[in-house]
DNA sequence: AAAGTGTGTAACAATCGCACTTGCATACTC
DNA sequence: GAGTATGCAAGTGCGATTGTTACACACTTT
């Protein structure tokens, strides 16, 4: 039930787009942060532009751009559009229809794994990227606007 | 991130177990209500031994047993057993530390992230395995004790 | 004690998703 | 038009999960 490390990665890039302030950040220079490939970083960004939190902007000069603030980018937003898997995974064949357990045992958690989930959802949709960005910016000492 | 069925299945023996009420479940009886493997199950039943949720009767008759009673296993006592990957995976290799950003991100994130986890664990604490049995009963009107 | 039963564990194959890399087409800016 | 940057396809490597076979060991029953 891990996420993959998309969603560290994908935060970790919207936070360094938003304190560029305005300026395109291109996907090179964004892989050399994060410690990881530009075609990973392309990928990412090609989730989060089709969930309407990026644009990109070709040609020289170029780069990622937030599509909206970053006071309205929740870190729910970014986990819902770069992560693919369900919390909760469960049986990889279903489980035996003709056993008592087996045919209601799914039904009987949903509930509880639904308001774990919930519960997850609602911290993540509590801070937004702007907050994270605002917490780099204290911790690391920076001097804006960002360059590299 | 590949994803962990084990938490399901281990749920779907705890409650069968907890049915059987006193009487020793099979690994191979087990497998078969989940749809899988004796080992499988054997290797998920050595995960709850360690962790005090479960005991093993060898030899003719036996099978495995609760180790204390079902209103007493916590469902993340469950899932702490039986998961081993943290719920957020972080870079694959760590951030670039001379990055204004990357020197920064994570411990930025952690706030966050750890409250979203204990959330979600909770939600998983406030659940037991039997309430989860009781709802198996209830939904699949099955008539106790049950046999198979 | 001997036979039968069930667990515990090791070793190996198969599968799957993630991450990385190369190469190239496409589109935009200067 | 030259240069730059994204978008995407294809193939490799890796690790975790799951499934399978095999076998040693321990306990119960007769």
């Amino acid at each position: 039930m891990p996420t993959s490390s998309r969603f560290a990665v994908a935060v970790h890039v919207l936070a360094t787009i938003t304190l560029r302030d305005g300026a395109p950040a291109r996907s090179e220079d964004l892989a050399y942060t994060a410690s990881t490939g530009a075609v990973v970083i392309r990928a990412l960004l090609s989730r989060l532009n089709s969930a309407g939190l990026t644009t990109s902007q070709l040609g020289s000069g170029g780069g990622a751009l937030l599509a909206k603030p970053a006071e309205q980018i929740r870190l729910l937003d970014v986990y819902e559009a770069v992560e693919d898997t369900e919390l909760f995974t469960t049986h990889r064949t279903p489980p035996c229809k003709d056993c008592a357990v087996g045919a209601s045992i799914l039904e009987a958690m949903q509930p509880s794994l639904d308001q774990a989930r919930a519960a997850f959802e609602n911290e993540l949709a509590r801070v937004t990227v702007a907050e994270i960005a605002a917490e780099v910016v204290r911790i690391g000492h920076i001097t804006l606007p960002l360059t590299w």
